[in-house]
DNA sequence: GCCAACGTTGGC
DNA sequence: GCCAACGTTGGC
């Protein structure tokens, strides 16, 4: 099994969105960027879990966990011109974006926030806290995992 | 709102 | 293939 982080702001969707979806799942499509259209398309799999990341708000914060529930499926808002992100080049017998469904496992009551991570030297090296680093999509590795479940309860 | 960092685009 | 210009991300 792996583990993996995902960013959202929560102006556009939140961890509270995603509880109220029907199932608590979600498709995580929208991704334009084609390093994390690899995680999406080829690296996660089902029952791998998520870490959920708010960001752009004032206490940029891990605020929960989810479970991969589908895997890599062709994204159908870049076909879509209404969508936020729509791409042209994409055509159904040639997709070029990529999502996964999502599920809810649980909101932390305590959440990890960055400045919280930026602090624990059992997270140095971690992508996240990486400078520059805008991936919405990003692996964890299973020791920065453990640790992190560690701060949340 | 600012701005550093980064990815993408497109002229050459 | 280089690289300047541009748009976006996201912390602060």
């Amino acid at each position: 099994m792996a583990f993996w982080l995902v960013k959202s702001e929560p102006s556009s969707f939140s961890i509270e969105d995603l509880a109220a979806r029907p199932q608590q799942t979600e498709a995580w499509d929208g991704v334009r960027n084609y390093q994390a259209r690899n995680y999406l398309r080829d690296h996660m799999k089902k029952g791998d879990l998520v870490l959920f990341y708010h960001s752009n708000i004032p206490i940029p914060a891990i605020v929960g966990l989810c479970m991969v529930t589908r895997e890599g499926y062709p994204d159908p808002t870049a076909q879509d011109p209404s969508a936020a992100h729509p791409d042209p080049r994409s055509t159904p017998d040639n997709p070029i974006w990529y999502q996964v469904d999502l599920k809810l496992v649980r909101i932390f009551s305590r959440p990890a926030a960055l400045h919280t991570l930026k602090q624990d030297p059992r997270l140095e090296g971690m992508l996240l806290l990486q400078k520059g680093n805008r991936l919405s999509v990003m692996p964890v590795s299973a020791a920065h995992f453990q640790s992190i479940l560690t701060l949340v309860q």
